[in-house]
RNA sequence: GCCGAAGUGGCGGAACUGGUAGACGCGCCGGACUCAAAAUCCGGUGGCCGCAAGGCCGUGUGGGUUCGACUCCCACCUUCGGCACCA
């Protein structure tokens, strides 16, 4: 026998897979009228391609690949493709910093990582492999730009937004985290500037509603609830008598409308500068608003309260009280109506403001019982309202209700919800990303590039630095356009786009890759989609996620995709980590699968990567742990090699390892299947080997070895493939999944655990037939248990047939 | 502060529907093979008491429900993640 070689078996049977096209699969001839009933679309997030592969991927595909293989044995039409979100800022920064152009480098690094995705023998189909920077693929990211803005769901607006100093780019507010910058750190400005914006506040009700059809883990869900952020409550207008307008505010406490003692405009409100052309004190609240401006949302979180009193009022709907109007930065335009009415008594954040400017606090919630210290601001079934006119009395909760119904039948109010997410800022101003497909003419304004004109080529630049306008700009000739409504010289815009709206539509076009007419069939996208199991880490909880799951719902309102809802059911996985921390390169704490699959072969990194714990947690990779999968693999070589040459062949009699082998599969394929539980599978895998270890030459040992051997197929292929041939067969991968005999799941025998008032006194092997009398009085009949009994009366005995017996005395 | 996830041996973890706590693996200890080492194989391995048989304790803490609780309920502590002057 000769030793376990990882490298020869696994280049032998990647070139055995590639020729045989074995993981390829075609789409049916007729989609719409196709079985739906057994495809199955598996998918793991498409890699950036920055330099190599890292663990996580590793992880991730090889999660995925379980999935596939184990989907195809069991006779599913299975979906598993691969691309790569090639644009983006890394490949431009490398670009800016190596030299040479951001297109050589992505697709040097696209060939770097192909390779050693095949490498790890991943059973992608591979003829529908895309990548997002390609002409052929960004035609389309256009083409559903250009739906997007027709549907309104698209547009271009003067905002303030994140802007990062050094990649000299504004950001979404999905990609600042701590106020700091994702992709360098560095910490965002304000800037108010004119962007493009996909609508996703339009789907924001909807995508917090059909959270309950998706099979995601709840930590998601709850990330995206907190993100999208719904408040109910009320929307309420004050009269300004001094400027003739009325202002909506936003509260969720209509409760304590009778209690409010002044008023708040943002900084940034529009009719800030109003009040200061007309204010006496103008000069003052001008400087107050650049003051403001200046500071970081960080800041003005941090700081004390601040303010300045403008002079005028606004009256108070429910009782006609004129409330002072201040401006001060605690009121966030962006939330709400940037207005606020002031109740100090019951907001802390008001109450802050009352005590620094001396204005007024009245109480107008009492707690049940007693008094509460101010500010209070519970809000269960039991406060009561106080001083607040007809409504006194009344339970807060229901006094809110009854105070909102009164005011709408004035006109002055009405119930309202709010959100916390934003309208999705998709324009970036850096090269190496997708053109907006729009042109500015000085008479049409904004005009969309003609269908049939796409793709709008990304130009050619001599210079990628970032330098806080499109690099776009500088390639003249490809900027100035005719324009296409008018004719007149116009110019293109030069922003391009986010790279996640790339990656909000790629499974789409997985479906349909070579489509040239069409982004894709909308009956094969059907078919296909939505996909079944997604794979991918939780950051992209709030962004990706989010992105693709608004896409889906404005594309089935055009009427081109038949589901509103991408992905049905998702795994997050954990991060893995080597000595604690995070892998990271800035940590300098990265191991890499090229030098993994070097030293041990693909099969044990994989078999490893998913044995460590459970996918879903965090991981420690240690070389202990993946040496002792080598060892293990070695010796289920070895193993198999002896039940190969020395175990009888024909059928196997029935015995303990029949058994184990059976209850061995029946453990396997509700983990992966059901349970996603991808560790303790392999545990179970292990313990049978171990069983078989002990008799590889008796009667049941060659089936035992063909199971061991096809239930690790999905986590070890190259090697499970080996095995199988050496053991006289042929292309297991297409070999059925082993189905568990009920007739063998059970034992002849049991340990049955006898337990006196809830202790375990005894174990007695029994046979698993016994009716439960006969459990019971074997049980009292142990001398061990006798002991325990210590001549007292048993009262009552519960059986738990197959496992124990109680007896209480 | 609000929302979510999680706390089990020396370590990673298992125990799925309330029924033997610690599967599987790492590490460690002992033995076999070897001139020796590595590799491999065999055995042991939660803590405490005991020569042993055996006993007691034990799943973050404190209570509760139950014949029986890692699992269910109540209160709390810790860690991690998300949101956060969001009205």
């Amino acid at each position: 026998m000769e030793e376990y070689d990882p490298k020869r078996i696994e280049e032998k049977w990647q070139q055995v897979w590639e020729e045989a096209r074995a993981f390829e699969v075609a789409n049916p001839d007729d989609p719409a009228a196709a079985d739906r009933s057994r495809k199955y679309y598996v998918l793991e997030m498409l890699p950036y391609p920055s330099g190599t592969l890292h663990m996580g991927h590793v992880l991730v595909y090889t999660l995925g690949d379980v999935v596939a293989h184990f989907r195809r044995r069991n006779g599913w039409l299975v979906l598993h493709p691969i691309g790569y979100d090639a644009f983006g800022l890394p490949a431009e920064n490398a670009a800016i910093r190596e030299g040479g152009h951001p297109r050589a480098i992505t697709e040097r690094n696209i060939a770097h990582i192909r390779n050693e995705m095949k490498r790890m023998g991943w059973s992608f189909d591979w003829s529908r492999e895309i990548s997002t920077h390609e002409p052929e693929y960004y035609r389309w990211t256009q083409w559903l730009f250009l739906r997007l803005y027709e549907a309104g769901l698209a547009y271009r607006k003067h905002a303030p937004v994140k802007w990062c100093p050094k990649d000299q780019v504004v950001l979404a507010n999905e990609q600042v985290h701590d106020g700091r910058c994702e992709y360098c750190g560095s910490e965002v400005e304000a800037r108010s500037l004119e962007q493009w914006f996909f609508r996703t506040t339009a789907f924001a009700e909807e995508l917090l509603q059909d959270m309950a059809e998706l099979e995601w883990q709840e930590r998601i869900l709850a990330i995206q609830r907190n993100w999208i952020g719904r408040s109910e409550g009320a929307e309420v207008v004050f009269r300004c008598e001094e400027l003739g307008e009325d202002i909506p505010v936003f509260t969720t406490r209509p409760d304590t409308l009778f209690g409010a003692t002044f008023f708040v405009l943002a900084p940034e409100h529009p009719l800030v500068e109003r009040i200061a052309e007309r204010a006496p004190g103008g000069a003052q609240i001008r400087d107050y608003v650049r003051h403001a401006a200046a500071k970081r949302g960080e800041e003005r979180a941090r700081d004390e309260k601040t303010g300045v009193f403008t002079g005028f009022h606004a009256v108070n709907p429910v009782n006609g009280e004129r409330l002072p109007i201040y401006v001060a930065d605690y009121v966030l335009v962006e939330y709400g109506t940037g207005a606020i009415m002031a109740v100090p008594a019951h907001d802390e954040r008001d109450y802050e403001f009352a005590q620094a400017f001396g204005l007024p606090v009245r109480p107008v919630v009492a707690p049940q019982e007693g008094e509460a210290p101010l500010p209070f601001t519970a809000l269960t079934d039991t406060e009561r309202l106080v001083s607040s006119g007809r409504f006194s009395g009344m339970s807060a909760r229901e006094g809110g209700r009854a105070i909102v119904e009164w005011l709408a039948e004035q006109g002055k109010g009405r119930f309202a919800t709010s959100f916390r997410i934003r309208d999705w800022l998709v324009s970036r101003q850096r090269y190496w990303g997708c053109p907006i497909p729009i042109v500015h003419c000085p008479s049409c304004g904004e005009v969309p590039v003609p269908d049939e004109e796409l793709p709008v080529l990304l130009p050619e630049v001599e210079d990628y630095q970032p330098r806080g306008v499109s690099p776009l700009a500088t390639a003249e000739e490809w900027v100035r356009a005719p324009c296409p409504r008018c004719g007149a010289e116009a110019r293109r815009e030069v922003d391009t786009m986010d790279t996640f709206v790339d990656s909000s539509w790629y499974f789409l076009r997985y479906c349909d890759p070579r489509n040239d007419r069409a982004p894709w069939e909308r009956s094969v996208v059907d078919f296909w989609c939505p996909v079944d199991q997604y794979i991918g880490g939780v950051d992209h909880a709030t962004m990706h996620l989010i992105y693709a799951r608004f896409f889906m719902k404005a594309l089935n309102n055009l009427g081109l995709v038949g589901f509103r809802e991408p992905f049905k059911r998702l795994f997050s996985n954990g991060w893995v980590q080597l000595g604690g921390r995070k892998m990271s390169k800035s940590r300098g704490n990265v191991i890499g699968p090229d030098e993994l699959v070097e030293t041990y072969g693909a099969d044990p990194v994989r078999l490893y990567i998913l044995f460590i714990g459970p996918a879903d947690q965090d991981m420690e990779w240690t070389d202990e742990g993946i040496e002792g999968m080598v060892r293990f693999v070695r010796r289920l070589w070895r193993i198999v090699h002896e039940v190969a040459e020395r175990a009888p062949q024909g059928e196997p009699e029935d015995g303990p390892l029949l058994r184990k082998a059976h209850r061995t599969i029946a453990k396997v394929t509700d983990d992966i299947g059901r349970r996603q539980s991808f560790n303790t599978a392999i545990a179970a895998i292990m313990e049978l080997v171990n069983e078989l270890a002990r008799d590889p030459a008796g009667p049941a040992s060659r089936r035992a070895a063909e199971t061991a051997v096809s239930l690790i197929q999905p986590y070890a292929p190259h090697l499970a493939e080996e095995l199988w041939e050496r053991l006289g067969h042929e292309r297991l991968w297409a070999q059925p999944w082993p189905e568990a005999d009920p007739a063998f799941l059970q034992e002849e025998t049991f340990e049955l655990v006898v337990q006196v008032n809830g202790k375990v006194r005894d174990r007695l092997r029994v046979p698993v037939d016994l009716p439960q009398e006969e459990l019971v009085a074997l049980a009292k009949a142990s001398p061990k248990v006798q002991a325990h009994l210590d001549g007292r009366e048993v009262k009552r005995a519960f059986v738990v047939p197959g496992r124990l017996v109680n007896l209480v005395v």
